[in-house]
DNA sequence: GTCTATATACAGATAGAC
DNA sequence: GTCTATCTGTATATAGAC
């Protein structure tokens, strides 16, 4: 029920995700979506959930990675479909329609990103520069359901704009 | 009435920016809104023709930036809650509600934008990279429900953060 | 547990008085 | 021009059968 809730929200849109939309696109009722989901809010704080549970993968993942931290964070803020990626949008397109509880959560999982690659840059400004890039690539390559984002770099092109970004930003 | 409209949708989102909602913000009845605007299309298309009639000056504002180009227009990409901005921000909304209008003024806009900046960048990793700046800016601006200014540097961090991409970038 | 039927609230839009 | 009153559709949520 919670993967039909937000496949509605990422792919349809907040108003397309309704209570009816959601029973009808995981097999039940509506009834039977309100026996498990008492509320709409209750249907939203499953999916915050789901994202604060897959944030804390990630983190760990931004740590460990080989490629390094910097690298593997702007790498996976260009991706599109893995289970983050679209429980991330999800919770934006919630937001976006004025659940504040979704902002406060996106807020957050912005600032746990943000504590992870400080340690790895050069300064404040150099930490910016990271944030920012690693935002517009998750604006462009998520966040395109509206079609308005552009192109985002791939391949040869992302790996030149990594090093860049690296060059400009690493300790 | 565009102005009540344009700042329900800016500060409170999509689903509070109502016919009902807007006419009380506006002080008048929604009988009376709808005299003006005889739906909620029509109140739509009207701020999306404000948003055009608000680039149009941007786009001049950048090539003639004494500042130069790069650095007004990321500066301006942060929300500073200037006319422009707020009128982005409403736009936006309407779009992740599925507008397809307002998608395709927006996408326009984007690509008015890329086009103006490209002369002024060394190649076209450069142009991503500040194109992308641009993006995170303004989704860190746009993410925030209550209008005021977001986890986006300001004043001399911004100076900083401008002259870092500036250098890395500039042609 | 899951269903159908229904209550309640609110959205956009129309009609007609003043 | 602006108002009140009202129509219609649709959303969330509840009640009770099975």
């Amino acid at each position: 029920m919670l993967d039909a809730f937000e496949s509605l929200l990422v792919e349809q849109g907040e108003r397309a995700a309704t209570m009816d939309a959601t029973a009808k696109a995981a097999g039940v009722s509506k009834g039977g979506l309100l026996y498990h989901f008492g509320s709409k809010d209750a249907l939203e704080s499953g999916l915050i959930d789901r994202l604060n549970v897959l944030v804390d993968d990630d983190i760990a993942a931004i740590e460990a990675s080989p490629e390094g931290p910097i690298a593997y964070f702007l790498r996976s803020s260009a991706m599109e479909n893995d289970p983050l990626d679209r429980v991330l949008v999800a919770v934006s397109r919630l937001a976006q329609a004025g659940n504040t509880t979704a902002t406060a959560a996106l807020r957050t999982v912005r600032d746990r990103w943000s504590e992870a690659i400080r340690p790895h840059v050069g300064g404040p400004v150099e930490h910016d520069l990271v944030m920012l890039v690693s935002d517009g690539l998750y604006y462009n390559s998520a966040l395109d359901g509206s079609g308005v984002a552009g192109p985002v770099p791939t391949g040869a092109e992302m790996d030149r704009l990594i090093a860049l970004v690296e060059r400009s930003a690493k300790a």
